[in-house]
Parts: C-alpha cells; structure tokens; sequence
DNA sequence: GCGGATCAC
DNA sequence: TATGGTGATCCGC
C-alpha cells in the first residue's frame, strides 16, 4: 500500500522495495493530513542521497530485508500442536482482561513549539521549529503543512520551507513548564508516571471515586486573570493562548447532560462528575495555568488510552469505553504501527506477512507464534485483543519494572 | 554477561 | 556543512 508510486516517479533508483518506509515522512503523527507526500519524499530523498547517514541507512534497510527473507522461509511449516496452543493461550490471556480502571493520557500539543509561540508572538504566524539546523525536535502546525516535523534535520525542513524560521531549544524553560503541569497531574493522581516533559500516564479511578461526592465549588475553576481586569478579560486572554493549527477541533463540547453541565457563564467554569468532565477540567487548568493546550486519552488501559490521547489532537480528547466490544470495535481497523512499541522494523515485518491492522493480528497468531520470539508473540496477542496494562507504577518502582515484568510474564506462562 | 537492534521520547 | 542523546528491553551469541 505503500511505496510503488512513489518509485515510479524515479524518487530513487533503489531496487528495495520498502526503503522509504525508512526515509521518509513520516505520517504517523497528527498534523500532517493532506500534503503533498511525493514532492516531501523527493526532496528529502534527494537531500540526503551519497551521505553517511544515507548509506547507512540504507544498510540497515537491507539487514531487514534479510530477516524478512529469512522469516518467509520459516512460515513453510507450521504444525497442529502449535496451533493448539496459540489458542489456550489467548483464552487465558482473555481472561486478565481487566476493564475496572480509568487510565489516562495527557500529551501537551506541539510542546515545545507551544511554548516559542508563547513567548514570542511574532512566531504565531510564522512556520516554525524548534531544533538546530542538524535536527529539530518539534515544528509548530503551519510548519508541519510543509512536511517539516519533529526529528527531520533543519537543513532538509529548510529545503521544505526556505522562510520556517528555527528557534534554538531552551530545556530550562520547557522544564519550567512541565513542573507546572504536574503539579496539576497530581492533583488526579499522586501517582502519575511522566514519560517525557510533556506526556504522562494517570489513573483516574481514585479521583473519579471521590468526585462523586464533590460540591460544585470544588469542581469549579476560574479564567486566568489578567493583571488589569477588565470587561473583555476572559477573551483576551483566551486569545493569548497560541493557535497551534488552524483545524483543531477543541475540546469536545461540553455535554448539558443530566449533570446539568453549563457553558462558562462568567470568569469561573463548572466542571462535571464524569471522566470526561474530569479530563476536560484537567485540560482546562493546564490551559489556564501555561496559555498552552493538551491533548488526552481515556481508556481501560495504557496502550489504549496513549492511541486514544491522538485521535483528537491537537486541543482535544477522546474516551473510549470500558466495554469489550467497543474495545474490539476500536482496535479492528487500527493499523499496528499506532501501537506502542510497535516501530518501523516491526512495521515492516508484520506487513510482509499481510498485517496491517490489529485485527490482521489476532487472525494470524498462530503464523506469528511460528516466527516470532515467546515475548513478541505474546505483546502481539495482547495487542489484538486490546489489552495492556492497567497498573501505572509510581516513580520509585520504575527501576524494578524489569523483575514485575519478568513475573508478569512467568505467570501467564504457568496459567497455560 | 555483552553487543547489536529496536523502540520511544 | 549537516541526520540527536539516552535509557530500556530483547535477542542471539
């Protein structure tokens, strides 16, 4: 489904088929819809043609190819026992499904981009990274219509976009901010797992246990102030907040549900009982506290909710839920390479084999137990039925992740 | 165990 | 001119 096109139009004279899957752009995040993908991939292709990086590459590319070579030889045989037991696992498998927990993903937008336009208003309008001219880390929406994203090299974004504009990175400050955010993050869960500046895991259950209870003073929050208060305080200041793409589709509409939720009547906002209210007023303070918006996911679990926390980015949520069937429903066309740990060589790999799509997964785990290691075959299970973890451990029992994984593990092997 | 590969940020 | 730096896990030796 891929490249074929793009060969023909003589993007490059390489005899492997799926060597742009390794160069070029990549889409996989958000922001990049409708763009002109065969003149990006031209350009970035002849950009780095005869370089180190390029060659190296496309060696890399070429090892993969081999073990694709190597695992089509193997899927000859496959014999009764193994199938068998590809089919007692998923039945015991099935049955750790645990749909009792509310897990969230938060991911600020564009963080740090987010934070330049901020500070700097003038880069509002302009098509903007931040990075150096060797790599950028993050571009702002009207970079990104560009083909310009985060780890492209600045002088490839710059062939892209001559007038994009590079603002060199200023870790203090994005620290700054995220200490700000989860302080925030706490408040729902005192034991969020941060997974980078920007992006964190949170367990909603407790909080949603307890909110049932809460006054309505204590889920109301207030519009930033502004030093000199006046009439038009509440609209100036939501214009301060960075536009980051000009499609984003905000927040979901606050529901008037039997809750009663209202539109903000004045300076303050009353939030709901539910997870999404909850969520949203989450969202809502970070906004008012950094002027920068964030983006989340609510799901069973983690794998789910991280999927989730992209479907409407930027400024946006989406909740899936805790039933089996809207699982399965969600996961059917889902394609494999939105899931984590999921790459570019795993993507490439199970695409040779027909699999594109987590439904495509559960179909073939029998092939798949045949070729794949013990560990692999068993997160790909997991993946084609929807499941993850449901634990968020706490910072101080990170480092002993390695040994609760190894149980994990053992466990579900004395199960079968 | 150790080095290489993969993956995520 | 020029394609990150780091940490974690897994696999095969």
């Amino acid at each position: 489904m891929e490249s074929t096109k793009q060969m023909e139009n003589g993007v490059a004279s390489i005899k492997e088929e799926g060597f742009l899957s390794r160069m070029a752009l990549n889409d996989n995040k958000a922001g990049m819809e409708g763009l002109d993908r065969d003149k990006i991939n031209k350009i970035i292709m002849e950009t780095s043609k005869g370089s180190k990086f390029y060659e190296n590459e496309l060696k890399r590319d070429q090892q993969v190819n081999q073990r694709i070579t190597k695992m089509m030889l193997q899927k000859a045989r496959i014999t009764e026992q193994q199938l068998k037991k590809a089919q007692a696992q998923v039945r015991s498998v099935e049955k750790s499904r645990d749909l009792s927990r509310v897990i969230v993903h938060v991911d600020m937008d564009a963080f740090y981009a987010a934070v330049e336009m901020r500070d700097c208003p003038e880069l509002k309008d302009k098509p903007m990274a931040v990075g150096s001219t060797s790599m950028l880390s993050t571009s702002n929406y009207h970079a990104r219509k560009y083909g310009v994203r985060a780890a492209m090299p600045g002088f490839i974004a710059k062939k892209l976009c001559p007038s994009l504009v590079i603002v060199p990175l200023n870790f203090d400050k994005y620290r700054a901010v995220s200490n700000e955010i989860r302080e925030i993050f706490a408040d729902y869960d005192p034991n969020f797992q941060p997974m980078s500046l920007d992006e964190a895991y949170l367990d909603f259950t407790d909080h949603l246990e307890q909110r049932q209870h809460w006054p309505e003073s204590a889920r109301t929050h207030h519009f930033r102030k502004k030093a000199e208060p006046s009439q038009e305080a509440v609209t100036e200041v939501r214009e301060l907040s960075p536009v980051l793409f000009e499609d984003s589709p905000g927040s979901s509409p606050s529901p008037v549900g039997p809750e009663g939720v209202h539109a903000p009547a004045g300076d303050f906002e009353v939030f709901g009982t539910s997870v999404e209210e909850a969520v949203r007023e989450m969202r809502f303070r970070i906004e008012q506290k950094t002027m920068l918006t964030a983006s989340a996911g609510i799901a069973p679990n983690m794998m789910l909710a991280k999927v989730c926390s992209d479907k409407n980015k930027p400024n946006g949520q989406y909740r899936l839920p805790s039933t089996r069937e809207a699982v399965m429903d969600f996961i059917q066309n889902l394609p494999v390479r939105k899931v984590c740990g999921i790459g570019k060589v795993s993507e490439k790999m199970l695409n040779a084999l027909g699999i594109s799509t987590c439904s495509h997964l559960g179909q073939q785990m029998a092939l798949l137990s045949l070729l794949f290691s013990e560990t692999a075959w068993h997160h790909f299970l997991e993946v084609s039925l929807g499941l993850g973890s449901t634990y968020i451990p706490r910072h101080e029992e990170r480092k002993s992740m390695s040994t609760e994984r190894f149980f994990n593990n053992f466990n579900s092997y004395l199960i079968v």
